[in-house]
DNA sequence: ACAGAATGTCGAATCGATTCGACGAATCGA
DNA sequence: TCGATTCGTCGAATCGATTCGACATTCTGT
């Protein structure tokens, strides 16, 4: 494996000359600056990345902290954590997964032995430990989803607010009268999962402003459960006509218990999903308010690495920067109006 | 930030001292052993990754190869992602992803910066440039998926043949008599992938050595291809009576599809997945062949710290280290019998 | 009591790149 | 032509941990 001074060698010129051309960080003789270039391309040189981290200081790696609820997994993650990757490697930056069950313990082995520059968040959550922890010990971060536990971190999230008021908004505008709203899990809720929190807040938003009959039903996170709930507000007489989804977990059995009341999507009832991504449910057209999730990897990692480098923290008092996301239609998204004219 | 020296001034040892205590390469007495054990806490040490990897030349992390396929993403990856993660911590080692879609460049950043000491690529195709690479370089490698295009590099793999013979026999067992096997989608045949071929050839084995009418169908990556496939399929008479898929990408759009045709699953079509697991469906229970993520994950990790420190390759002539997983069938899976004896 | 072995700790070299101050040569103005 | 710049390159220190050989001590057996 070639190292620095094998290209000094090669190229008749010192160490500290090749790391001058390599870095651009002096003026070099064009003749020089040929030379070693020609050394490198031959010996297929690489910079070694531990030598340049210990010297510098800078691993040029962010740290991403993957949620783990044991036993369950989000498809979207795995997405987010690619296109994090990607963006990554946009700012020359690796990712470095950390899927320890034991967040602070594996932000704390991050932090201390220097193996990344700065930490990104996925799903934090309202007292996050590890949020917490990252904050105590100076170390730069940023967060995929709000942590009202954490101030002073910066964060990126899609208005959640904002977006079921869309999709509830556009539902009433395409002649909708009778809507049940099928919000997040109730443990998610409960949890103060702040997307669960903002799509509830959404939902009473329009509740209030609309005058269309808007039902909110918390959803479980277990299959019958959600089923019985779902049967229960669709056998509500009137008939609702449509269904505005947060809750996409199940969404998969959430279809089937509509299949099974013998109503047929969209001509009986109208399904428009929040927060949801085209992969989903294999090409099934529905109407949806996508997850951007390539614009909010590109945004967090934008932050976590203007985060390298400081202490991770805002002058008290002061807004972290920070990025909410307006919700956008998916693109064909059309939501049927009722087949009967529901007045 | 503390270094090795602070410990060791606070314990008043030297330094290297504490390495050996940190280590246990060397005997030392139990006096200096707790008091540099306590100096190691007060300080909330960490030895620095960098120094680390520079002074052994481990960097004691993996490299992960992510499968890209522009615009298309398999729910599963993130799976074997997570569960890649923690085997490999269970071995002391961290896990960067590797996203760029040019692998085998790629490949020669990992190598040559020594960012990682082996490299784990996932979802292998027969000729993977990145394989090759990797062996040409004599980077430590271990794939998930045969490449029978890089002999001599260790892999793990599920037995996809022995897979789809078993659900199908299953099938046969269970009294059906007429079987659709959806095989992979016929892109993922020409490029001969090895899942989509060794399944193959397993749905080929049953059918001649048993006496049930059992149709072939190659299955397109296009919903509305695959939709057309199916119906055609379904309306052969006398009807048939279960399916068998190893298609899994376009699963929801799939059933989407029986049940327009007005079919029920399982009454009227028993329906039995291979190589699935169990969020695929948001928790419907359907019979099937699991995707053993976890086991696959740590046979490819425990292979891969295995090739850290060889040169990657092994004799020729002489088999690499591999495992090909024997396939169960998840626990209650039930087959349901054909509705009306089909004889 | 003393040679020799065993035990525990230390000092120094090393891994490979970065970066600062210094130094020789070329260029400039008067 | 000479002193002052400017330009390009070099040498050496440095980052922090590991590890080898050496050096005191203490222990063992006679």
């Amino acid at each position: 494996m070639a190292t620095i001074k094998d290209v000094a060698r090669r190229a008749g010129v010192a160490p500290s000359t090749v790391s001058y051309v390599l870095s651009g960080s002096r003026k070099i003789s064009e003749d020089t600056r040929l030379a070693v270039r020609a050394a490198v391309e031959e010996l297929g040189y690489h910079p070694r990345a531990s030598a340049r981290t210990l010297r510098s200081a800078r691993s040029h790696v962010l740290a991403l902290a993957v949620p783990r609820v044991p036993g369950k997994y989000r498809g979207a993650d795995g997405t987010f954590a690619i296109d994090i990757s990607d963006a990554a490697r946009g700012h020359g930056y690796d990712v470095v997964l950390i899927t320890d069950l034991a967040g602070v313990a594996a932000m704390r082995r991050v932090a201390g032995s220097g193996m990344a520059d700065a930490a990104v968040l996925m799903a934090v959550e309202e007292h996050d430990a590890r949020a917490a922890a990252l904050r105590e010990m100076g170390f730069p971060a940023a967060l995929l989803g709000r942590s009202e536990d954490a101030p002073g971190l910066p964060w990126v999230d899609l208005d959640w607010e904002a977006s079921v008021a869309l999709a509830l908004r556009e539902t009433v505008t395409a002649g909708h009268r009778r809507i049940v709203f099928l919000s997040s899990a109730e443990h998610e809720i409960s949890a103060r999962r702040g997307y669960a929190l903002h799509g509830l807040a959404g939902a009473r938003l329009v509740a209030r402003e609309s005058t269309a009959d808007l039902r909110i039903v918390p959803s479980s996170g277990e299959p019958e459960e959600l089923g019985r709930a779902l049967r229960e507000a669709l056998a509500a007489r009137p008939a609702p006509t449509a269904l505005v989804v947060q809750h996409l977990i199940l969404l998969p059995h959430l279809l089937d218990v509509i299949t099974a009341a013998g109503l047929r999507v969209p001509e009986d009832l109208a399904v428009v999903l929040v927060g949801s991504f085209p992969d989903d449910l294999g090409g099934r057209p529905l109407p949806r308010i996508e997850l951007p999730v390539t614009e909010m990897s590109a945004a967090v990692v934008r932050l976590a690495v203007g985060a390298v480098g400081t202490d991770g923290s805002v002058p008290s008092g002061a807004q972290p920067p920070h990025r909410l996301i307006a919700p956008r239609m998916a693109t064909g998204s059309v939501i049927r109006p009722p087949s009967e004219p529901s007045s």
